[in-house]
Formats: C-alpha cells, structure tokens, sequence
DNA sequence: GTCTGGCATATTGTATACCAGTCATGAGTA
DNA sequence: TACTCATGACTGGTATACAATATGCCAGAC
C-alpha cells in the first residue's frame, strides 16, 4: 500500500514528470477516508467502545462492503481499529503503557536518523529545520500551543525525512499518527514547550555541527525525556 | 486476532475447561501459509518475476479469493508482495539500497532494546544470551555455517525480545523475515563469522555489566557493520 | 420472582458472480 | 518478412449473496 515514488533513472530526460500517483482504487480511497475519520475523532475524550459498522461505511462511501474490509483490515494491522469476529470493528485507544512503547521506538527511529543526517544531508537541509522556528525566536514565543505543536511534529517528522532512509520514514510514519491523535491530550503542556523549543535547537546546532555521537543522544533523550513525561504525568490513559 | 485466554475465576469448579481455542479464520491461515511460502522461496536465486495467482492459490488451499485476497493485502503492507492491478501479484525482490536501510532501521531498533536490556532485564536472561552460543565456545568454532546463522538471527531476535517493548518488537520481527529470506545469499560468509562471534560477546558483556551506552553503540555498530559489509560486496542484489 | 432455553436479530466471515483493464496471439496487410 | 491491430483469455477490483455465530429478548418452568 506504499506509495512509493519509483527511483528516477540518472538519465531522465528533462520534463520529469513525477510519476503521477493515480491510486483511484476503492480500497485506499476507503483507507485515506476512515484514517482520517478516526485520526480525527479525538478518541480519548470518553472511555465508550467506538464502534464502526462496516455496512454503513459502506453506504456512506456508496461502496460495497469489499474494499471497506479490505482499508479496516489495514487499518487493523496498523493498530488503529480492532476487528472482534461476529461482534464488531472497534476503534482503539493506546494504553499508557502503549504509548510509552511507541515513544521509545520513535526515539530509536529518530535518533538513527539524526545519526543519518549529520552524514549525508545537506547544510541547506539542515538550516531549514531552523527556519521553521524562526516566528518563534523573534516575537512572542509560541503563539499558542496547537500552532506550537503542529511544528514540533513537523520538526521531527523532517528529522526523520532527512535520514533518506524510507524503511525508517514509513515506521515512523505511523508511529507519529498515533501521536497525533493522543497529541491534544498529552502532549504540550505549556511548561514543557520552552524545554522543548531549547532542545531543539541544541539538535539543530548539533547536526550543523556534524557531530554525530551528539546529534544522536539529544535526540533520543528528548524523545525519551517526552516517555518519561508520559510515564508521570499521563494517568488519563488506561 | 488474539487467542488471549479469560482470566480464570478463583471459584471454578473441578473441570476447569481451557477456552476453546478456535482462531482458525480461513484469511489468518492463508496468511501464514503464503508467508512461509514466499519466506522458503529463495527468492533471490533467479531474477525472473515471480507472480502468485489468487486463483490457483484459493483452490490449492481449498478456500474462496476473498480470504486469499485479505491475507495477499496484508503480505502487500509488509513489503512481501505488490500488487499491480490488472496484471498480477508479484514476490518483492529488496533491493540492495532497500536492504541496507532495513538492516539500518535495524540497527536503530535493536540498538534501543540493548539500552532497555541493561536497564529492565534479569541477570538471568541476559545469561540465557551466554548460552546460545555454548556449543561454538569450546569445541569446533561454528559447526557449519547454516547453523551459524541461525544461532545468529536467533540471538538477535532475543535481543529484541528482552527489551519487552510490543512495538519494538512488531517492527524487527518484520525486518528480521526479510533478513531471513536473503540470508542464504548475503549474511554469513566465513571470515565474518569470527568478527560476529566476537562482537556478540563484547555485547553480551557489556549487557551484562549493565553499560546502557556503551551496550547500545555496540549493538548499533555491530547491526550498521553488517550494512556496510552488504554495501560492499552484495552486488549480486539489484 | 428468578432462571433457563430457544428464537430473532445483528454482524462479520466466506463464496461467487461480474466488471474493467492488460497482454499475448495470430491473422491480415504492405 | 515485418509490422499493425483486432480479439479473446486472463487478472485483480468490486458487488452481492450466503453462512456462521454472538447477543438480547421473551416465554415458560420452578
């Protein structure tokens, strides 16, 4: 289900087209759909079972029932829903303990990446990292946490693009929409946005400075210090 | 799709009859089945397309499409096989650079799970590491090399295991399937058998010595050794 | 009043029919 | 001989019908 770009020949001619991605098929349709639908559901607001009627999705995307089961069964595979046979499809919430797994191995995946980047990415690459906190150094500091968030998961996610490395992006892919969707509720809290934001620099001055053990460590103990944070302060989960 | 068993009440009489265990869905069985085919084919022997007929498949098993099609689906999302509509379901041949990266993501995965290891695990487990390789310790070094790398994977599995993080776990079972399945032809020559043998006892030392970095660099340098050494000399790959 | 057993209903699992592209084949033509 | 192109078999995608089973309701027994 990836949609891979396919790695352009060192002699393509000029147009280079991309290699327009034409997925027009029911199923990833339905996937992308209910993706978002439960990304977006903001799940940890109650404790009630969510469940999703496969024959109803279906009438509401005017499909059959086949590519519905075919995008839940991904989705299942992938952690977000939980199929019990004969009772239902529910949506599932991440237990404390979960989430703290998932961090750990993001900061796993995001260190190496770091590590990635102090070799081969460019300075360029690397400076654009800093600009995307530049409205925050000058001016106000954050204008207020969800705009705050939505660079700092856009921060890491670069990090993780830049390693180059697809098998690397694509685990964490996933792992960071599970985040998102606990992000409302777990993520930033206004104190540790200036810890945050301090941190990230240090990562950035770090991979500028090509310093490869250095780049690794901040970025894992970040991620890890955000585990840690989980572990005290998430009680709401579970 | 958990065989999970309900937990027994405290006053149960006598018969104590275990939870029938019945997760026999046609698609689960499918699924394996076709895993361990793709998994035993050496693949990489010849270069020609290798394409799985859903057809054929569901009579060979004795089962519809549609079951096939879910577990073929699956297979898809974990890198196994792609899908080109209209024309066919074809066995993934990785590519060196794809290999290289799953051996780094690799190296990342595992790298964590040493620092948990020296942090969580039992004096007794990490023993259990010690004994793995007893039989090539004294006595012949390496009896012959299949059953070297067995031994090998295997100990890196448990690696991966101790750290008891689910997700950790997820992600290198699926990295190391694919290793198993280019193991034949790139791991394992015989003068890198010896460097092996001696990196997993520093590991092992270092684990046991409860030295959480020194531990993780050597588990990542040891995994990011085996990338280079298939950046090398695998150019039977591609 | 409480409990048991069966039935109606709801829901996923599986099988099958049909559809729309793709590609090999071979007849036909220059 | 070489090339074009129509044709039909083949393949995965989709829709729908059928099967199996978990749950809730209700009647009837004790």
């Amino acid at each position: 289900m990836s949609g891979r770009a396919a790695p352009r020949s060192p002699l393509a001619p000029h147009p280079a087209l991309a290699p327009i991605d034409v997925t027009p098929s029911f199923k990833h349709k339905a996937y992308t759909a209910l993706k978002n639908a439960i990304v977006a559901m903001d799940i940890y607001r109650s404790r009630d079972d969510i469940r999703l009627d496969e024959r109803k999705l279906a009438q509401d995307f005017g499909i059959s029932r086949t590519p519905v089961r075919e995008a839940m069964a991904q989705l299942e595979s992938e952690g977000f829903v939980r199929s019990v046979p004969r009772r239902g499809i529910y949506v599932v919430r991440k237990t404390k303990r979960e989430v703290i797994e998932m961090i750990t191995a993001w900061a796993a995946l995001e260190s190496m990446a770091a590590r990635l980047i102090t070799q081969t990415a460019t300075d360029d690459e690397i400076a654009g990292l800093r600009k995307m906190f530049a409205t925050f150094e000058n001016g106000r500091l954050r204008a207020h946490l969800d705009e705050y968030s939505d660079v700092n998961i856009e921060f890491h996610q670069t990090i993780i693009r830049l390693s180059r490395n697809e098998v690397l992006i694509d685990l964490a892919e996933n792992l960071f929409t599970h985040m998102r969707m606990i992000r409302r509720t777990t993520i930033g809290e206004q104190d540790r946005a200036d810890r945050s934001i301090r941190d990230h620099m240090n990562i950035i001055e770090a991979l500028e400075a090509r310093a490869t053990d250095r780049a690794e460590e901040l970025v894992r103990d970040h991620a890890l210090g955000l585990a840690e944070h989980v572990e005290r302060y998430a009680d709401y989960l579970d």
